[in-house]
DNA sequence: CTGAAAGCGCTTACAG
DNA sequence: CTGAAAGCGCTTACAG
C-alpha cells in the first residue's frame, strides 16, 4: 500500500495547473494573488489526495524551518515544566515546533547540542541555561542567530532577555523576615556564575543594609548548583555555631528544601526556631511541611513572552534586542513565622497536612 | 560579514575533489571506502570552514531527519519531566533530536500536531498521550509511522509500547493496606479511557477480591482526569456518608493531593484517620505532610526505553512492534498507618517537616 | 493571473 | 577509489 506521500506536483496534475500555482495557492500569503476558483480547485484536489507539506523541502528552499529550540539544564527541576509549557503554547499557536534539549549543566554537551541544532535548521534558540558568561550566547550572536534567554540573563547584554526583577525579589524575602522581627538572617546563595544566583544575592545584600541590619548578623553560604543536595550542604554550613540565624532565605526552591533536610538534622524546627522563605514559587510547595513561604515568578508568563519575542527576532531579524523585565512577588505561607510568636506558631503546626 | 555557510561544494574546492567525496569522507558509514589522506584532507578542509551539514537538505534526500517527537498531555504533571530527561538523552546520545508537543488533553490539538510533526519530517512518534482508543495511534499504523506508545498503551495492540505493570503495582498497594489492617477500602480512580485508569482500577479489584476482602466494604470513585482538582472533587464523595473508608488507594499521585484537600475539607486526618495511597512517585513526595507511600513507578527507565526502541523501529522498518512492561515497587512513608496503631502514629506527626 | 525554470544542499546509483 | 549527474520537493524571480 505504502504509496509514497503526493506532492505538488501530483496535487497539480490532479488540478490541471502548474505545480507553481499550486505552491502559490496553498500558501496563504500568496493564494489571494490566484483566482479564487481555481484556489478552491487546488485545495480540493490537495484535502482528496491527503497532501501534507514537506517541511524539509520548504525549509532547503528558503533557509527557514519554523521550528524553534528551548536549551535548559535539566527539565526535572520544576521550575522549567510551567517554563516550557508557555513556550510550547505560543510556538504551537503560530504553527511553530519546539525542540527540547538538556545541557545537564555540561558544556561539552551543551556545545553539542548546539551543534546539532544547528545543523537540524533551528531558526532560533530560547536558552534557559544561560550563563553570566556563556559562550553559546557569544556564538549565536556572532552569526546572528535569533536568540533569546530566559529567566537567567548574560552580562555582555546584546541579546533579548526575559527575567524577573530578582534584585526586587530578593528584597520581599528580606523585607517579610525583617517584618517578622527577625535580624540574624542568613542568604542561602546560589552559583554566582549564573545571573539569578549574583542578582539575588546582590538584591539580598541591597535590602538587608537599607533595612538597617547589622552586617554582623548577615551571613551568607554558597549552594555550587540549584540542587536539594547542594543546599543541604550548604545549609549545614550555616547551623554549625551558636550565632545561627533565625532565617534564611533561599535563592531558590529547591536550595530552601535542602535547607529543610539541614534543619532536621539538626534538629531544628521550621518555622518554630528558623524560619525559611525560598524563590520560584514551584509547584505543590503548598502541601509540604512546613508549607513554604516563597517568592514567586512567573513562570507560564516568561515562556510566552520568550516565544513570542523569539518568533519576532526569526520573523524580522532587524528586530533590535530587548529585555521584558518580569515582577516578583511573595507568597506567604508557613515556613515563615514571627520571631516573638514562634510559641503560637507551634500549636498550628500539629496539623501539618491541612495547612494552606 | 554573515557569510552564508559553507557547502560541500565549498570544502572539495578547498581539498581539491568532487563534492561526492566530500559527502562520502564526511559520512562515518562510507569513509572508509576513500584513502585516508582524502578522508584526512577533507575533514581539515570541514573543520577550517567551520562547515556544519545542512540537515534539511539531507534530509530531502534520504527521507530521514533524525528527529522523533514527544507528544504528552501536559508536562506540568510531574510524571512526566523524568520520563521526557530518560527520552532526551538516549535520543541525544545518538545523534536525535527530540521535538516536544502538549495536546493539553484537547482532540483537535492533538490532531494538529500530529499533521504538523509529519510535515515537518519527524522519523517517529513517543505517545505519552495515548488513550486506550487513539485515533492518532490508528494513523501512525495505517501510514506506518514508527511509534512507541508510554505509559500508557491502546487496546488494539500492534503497537511498541513502554509500560508499568499496573495490575501489579495497585495489588501492592492493597495488600499494603491490608496488611496494614484495612478493611473498608476505596479506590480513587483514574479516567476509564486510558489505559493506566483501567488497569490500576483492575488491578485493585482483582487483588482485593483474591485478598478475600467483603465486596460491601470496597468501594470506588472516579476522577475524569489526573489532577490534584479532579481527585478533590472525586474524593469529596468518598467521605460524605457514615460507611466511609479507613483507606484510599488512588490511580496516580495527583489523585492524591486531591485526597488530601477533600480529607481537610472534612476534618479528618491522614493517616491517623484514613490512610493515601498514591501511584507514580513524582519527586518530592518525602516532603509533603504527610510523606506520600505510593508506587513507584521507574520514569527515566520508561524513557529510555521508549528512546530506544523508536530508534529502532525508525532504523529497520521491519521491526515488529513489542512490549516492555516494567515492575514497580511500593514505596511506604507516613502516609499509611495500620488501623490499630492510629494512635501511636499521631504522637509521630507531630514534627511533620522531618519525617521521612 | 499563471507557467516554466532554476536552484536550495545534500546523497547515491552509475560509471570508470 | 573517485567523479559526474540526477533528483529529493519545494519556492520564487522572471516572463508573458
Amino acid at each position: 500500500m505504502a504509496r509514497s506521500r503526493p506532492t505538488l506536483k501530483d496535487i497539480a496534475e490532479r488540478a490541471g495547473v502548474h505545480a507553481s500555482t499550486v505552491s502559490r495557492a496553498l500558501n496563504p500569503a500568496t493564494a489571494h494573488r490566484l483566482s479564487a476558483d481555481v484556489v478552491a480547485q487546488i485545495r480540493d484536489a490537495a484535502a482528496a489526495l491527503g497532501y501534507r507539506p514537506h517541511g524539509a523541502a520548504a525549509s532547503l528552499r528558503t533557509g527557514l524551518s519554523r521550528s524553534v529550540a528551548v536549551v535548559l539544564p535539566d527539565l526535572t527541576n520544576p521550575v522549567f515544566p510551567p517554563i516550557v509549557r508557555g513556550i510550547e503554547e505560543t510556538l504551537a499557536a503560530s504553527g511553530f515546533i519546539a525542540i527540547l534539549a538538556n545541557t545537564g549543566n555540561d558544556p561539552d554537551r551543551y556545545a553539542a547540542i548546539f551543534e546539532r541544532l544547528m545543523s537540524r535548521g533551528t531558526d532560533g534558540l530560547i536558552l534557559a541555561s544561560a550563563r553570566r558568561d556563556d559562550p553559546i550566547v557569544d556564538r549565536c550572536i556572532a552569526e546572528s542567530i535569533p536568540l533569546v534567554v530566559i529567566n537567567r540573563t548574560v552580562d555582555r547584554g546584546g541579546v533579548s532577555a526575559v527575567i524577573n526583577d530578582d534584585d526586587r525579589g530578593a528584597a520581599l524575602a528580606v523585607q517579610h523576615l525583617c517584618d517578622l522581627g527577625h535580624r540574624r538572617i542568613a542568604h542561602l546563595a546560589g552559583p554566582q556564575s549564573l545571573s539569578t544566583g549574583h542578582a539575588r544575592s546582590r538584591g539580598f545584600n541591597r535590602a538587608a543594609r537599607s533595612l538597617g541590619l547589622a552586617a554582623a548578623d548577615l551571613s551568607t553560604v554558597f549552594a555550587d548548583t540549584y540542587t536539594r543536595d547542594a543546599g543541604h550542604r550548604a545549609a549545614k554550613r550555616l547551623f554549625r555555631d551558636a550565632s545561627q540565624p533565625t532565617a534564611v532565605a533561599c535563592a531558590n526552591d529547591l536550595l530552601a528544601l535542602g535547607c529543610y533536610d539541614a534543619l532536621r538534622d539538626v534538629g531544628l524546627r521550621c518555622p518554630e526556631d528558623v524560619s525559611v522563605v525560598g524563590y520560584n514559587d514551584m509547584p505543590f510547595l503548598d502541601l509540604l511541611a512546613p508549607p513554604l513561604t516563597t517568592v514567586r515568578i512567573q513562570h507560564e508568563e516568561m515562556g510566552r513572552q520568550a516565544a513570542r519575542i523569539l518568533m519576532q527576532h526569526v520573523e524580522k531579524p532587524a528586530q533590535q534586542p530587548f529585555d521584558v523585565v518580569l515582577r516578583p512577588e511573595l507568597v506567604t505561607r508557613g515556613s515563615t513565622a514571627s520571631l516573638r510568636r514562634s510559641s503560637q506558631v507551634e500549636a498550628r503546626s500539629t496539623e501539618p497536612a491541612f495547612e494552606a
